[in-house]
DNA sequence: AACCAGGAGACAT
DNA sequence: ATGTCTCATGGT
């Protein structure tokens, strides 16, 4: 089976999923940080937090005090991490000049830029290029470990890159990748928490299995 | 009441 | 290069 096969499967199955949910791309930035290792519900809060305090501004997060805004991140978990992780991603951001002056670098160049602040991993990265700067990149997550690794197409303990370069390989030759880029990591993301339980030909994982065995709990 | 959530860094081996 | 630990709230 195909990346795109698999791809047109999950979107036969769950429709269009409309990513990143933000209104500007510095939000998309700011929840990316937020979002690690914590569920979007929680980020939503700390988000709204922000936007009731009027400090979702990269400016806004310098100045204010690592106290006051670990305050304002408490529903995400990490406070302190994130914290200090959103402060050196805002002063970063504001030294480089911003969006715009971000915007002209290569894709090469601007990830490994980002790799290189503290806080940023390879996914937070990833998420960032695609939703953000809407650069031509696949973002891998554990969700999408599990999923090929279930599906029997990777043996699940590759390194970050190797699964990288495999997608990206995979739907090299496919139109409008920067859309089915992001439509693709959604849906995948979408399939992990809403599992498909009834035989269903157009899920990847029931196609192999009886019921959905994706994300069953042991 | 354990378990997980749209990870990353520090540190030891 | 490859494991293990920590960070911490909120929902199931």
């Amino acid at each position: 089976m195909t990346h795109y096969r698999i791809y047109q499967k999950l979107f036969a199955h769950h429709g269009p999923q409309n990513w990143w949910p933000a209104d500007s791309p510095f939000e998309v930035m700011v929840g990316a940080v937020l979002t690690q290792n914590t569920s979007w519900t929680n980020v939503e809060k700390a988000i709204a937090n922000l936007v009731d305090n009027q400090v979702l501004d990269c400016e806004a997060l310098i100045a204010m005090s690592h106290k006051r805004l670990a305050k304002l991140l408490t529903p995400v978990g990490y406070f302190n991490v994130k914290a200090t992780r959103l402060k050196h991603f805002c002063a970063w951001y504001a030294e480089q000049g911003g969006y715009n002056s971000l915007n002209t670098l290569p894709t090469n160049e601007l990830r490994s830029a980002l790799l290189a602040v503290h806080g940023i991993g390879p996914e937070t990265a990833d998420d960032i290029l695609l939703y953000a700067f809407e650069r031509e990149v696949f973002v891998i997550d554990a969700y999408t470990r599990r999923l090929f690794q279930r599906l029997g197409m990777i043996d699940g303990d590759e390194g970050y890159e190797t699964l990288r370069s495999w997608f990206e390989q995979g739907l090299r030759r496919c139109k409008d990748r920067l859309e089915l880029f992001n439509e693709y990591h959604a849906l995948i993301v979408r399939h992990a928490k809403h599992p498909c339980r009834a035989r269903n030909p157009d899920c990847p994982t029931c196609q192999l299995r009886e019921g959905c065995a994706f994300e069953q709990r042991r």
